[in-house]
DNA sequence: TCTGGGGTCCTGACCCTG
DNA sequence: TCTGCAGGGTCAGGACCC
């Protein structure tokens, strides 16, 4: 197909441009493809253990007043005949693969935001496909027909008037029970202050709870309040920065770009421990199997990057984070350990980590290490660690993750490697 | 009730440098 | 040599998103 050139949200021509598609509780939805005995009930997807949450529930389960982000004790004691599923994020990323790849054939300008949903731009589409709320209705029912998914779509002309779109057209559940979507909902230019003002302020992207109590200050309790501040007053309450944002969204003004490829700037992995450590040397071997996790991933990108920041969390939630940026970038699980493990020794374990956690950021391309006169008479030899760490890639492309690892992680259990999604919603385990 | 994992962005404090 | 200032980089924490 012919690319469609790259453009502002239809500017001018009386038609929306920008899509957003949302799965329809999309974990639940994939595990009773393989499950269909469950369908009508309530299901969850989440962290079994006893610091787990849910991932997602599906309708059934919404019902209960169970939902996304809840700890997984709670669900429990909303909707004790739910069925509770660990979740298997290796298979939600393959079918999410699949449905992206319907996306992209209709516009090469396809901006994925996680595994369940992303922007289209399709203004450049439309001679081929049709007007965007048509090629809205062709998606929903390939998606549906090819994968077996449902999901909802918001039309409209900017990404922010799109994504409140497919929430309006995404069914819903609460405590008096389940009502159907319309499964796309078309905002057109000149409908977006009728449809945005009657909203709560929170459906606004970056109004959580800390930024709700500020507003409720002001008396705003709607998009439409929200519109009526001044800037000065918004500004004055939330911050510059977001004060202008949040002005220009409640007056339904959005010119941010749909954009395909989005380079990360941080890669990280972190773990709840299922119960808390007291000991910098049980923390210092998490943090080689996170470092040797975060650094497979770097080299996988063709990355590497200069900033290691440690993240611990206390048993009282306190969480703290220490970093320290590198003379040079980075793409080894040794380097980037040998950095956490340094933050670590300033930090006192004893009142109990529940969590830690290793990123890096600063990142540039994998082979960009400016040789400096240091690297002639450094004892750790990185290119040597750089060497090493390439072999394990391939041993581990050959022969699986836990083909090879750190000496360190060699235990009576095994190589406990770190892959991403792992752990994805709590640690496993003992209820 | 008791809160995961993987991200982004912003703010303010502090330090260094010119 | 000292002081004040501006700008940039680093660091830590908070808020928010899915």
């Amino acid at each position: 197909m012919a690319a469609p050139e790259p453009g502002p949200a239809a500017p001018g021509s009386g038609e929306p441009g920008i899509l957003h598609v949302d799965m329809d509780a999309f974990f639940v939805s994939v595990e009773l493809l393989r499950r269909p005995e469950l369908r009508g009930q309530p299901v969850v997807v989440g962290g079994a253990g006893r610091r787990g949450v849910v991932a997602a529930a599906n309708y059934e389960a919404r019902a209960f007043g169970v939902h996304s982000a809840m700890p997984s004790s709670r669900a429990q004691r909303l909707c004790p005949h739910a069925v509770f599923l660990p979740g298997d994020y290796a298979h939600y990323v393959e079918v999410s693969d699949g449905v992206m790849a319907i996306l992209r054939s209709y516009t090469p300008l396809v901006e994925p935001l996680s595994l369940d949903e992303a922007f289209l731009d399709v203004s450049g589409a439309r001679r081929l496909f049709g007007p965007a709320p048509e090629i809205a209705a062709r998606i929903r029912a390939r998606v549906q027909d090819e994968q077996g998914l449902v999901c909802s779509v918001g039309v409209a002309p900017n990404k922010f008037l799109a994504k409140l779109g497919s929430e309006a057209a995404k069914p819903k559940a609460d405590r008096r029970g389940t009502r159907a979507g319309t499964g796309v909902t078309v905002i057109r230019p000149g409908e977006e202050l009728a449809f945005l003002h009657p909203l709560p302020v929170q459906a606004i992207w970056g109004v959580g709870p800390a930024t709700l109590t500020r507003l409720e200050r002001f008396g705003v309790r709607t998009v439409g309040d929200l519109a009526d501040l001044s800037l000065a007053a918004l500004t004055g309450a939330v911050g510059d920065a977001h004060g202008r944002h949040l002005h220009r969204l409640a007056h339904g003004v959005d010119d941010r770009r749909v954009e395909p490829h989005q380079r990360p700037k941080s890669i990280s992995h972190e773990e709840t421990f299922p119960q808390d450590h007291h000991r910098h040397d049980v923390l210092r071997r998490e943090l080689v199997r996170l470092s040797d996790a975060v650094a497979g991933r770097l080299r996988a990108s063709g990355l590497s990057g200069r900033t290691v920041v440690l993240k611990v969390r206390f048993g009282d939630f306190h969480t703290i984070t220490r970093s320290t940026t590198l003379p040079h970038p980075v793409s080894s699980g040794t380097a980037i350990a040998r950095a956490a493990k340094e933050l670590l020794a300033g930090v006192d374990p004893s009142p109990g980590v529940r969590l830690i956690g290793v990123s890096v950021g600063q990142l540039g391309d994998g082979d960009n290490r400016q040789l400096t006169f240091d690297d002639l008479d450094r004892d750790d030899d990185t290119s040597d660690w750089d060497d090493a760490s390439a072999a394990m890639d391939e041993i581990r492309s050959r022969f699986g993750a836990k083909a090879v690892g750190p000496a360190t992680l060699a235990g009576v259990d095994g190589l406990r490697i770190k892959r991403r999604g792992d752990q994805q919603w709590g640690p496993g385990g003992e209820r």
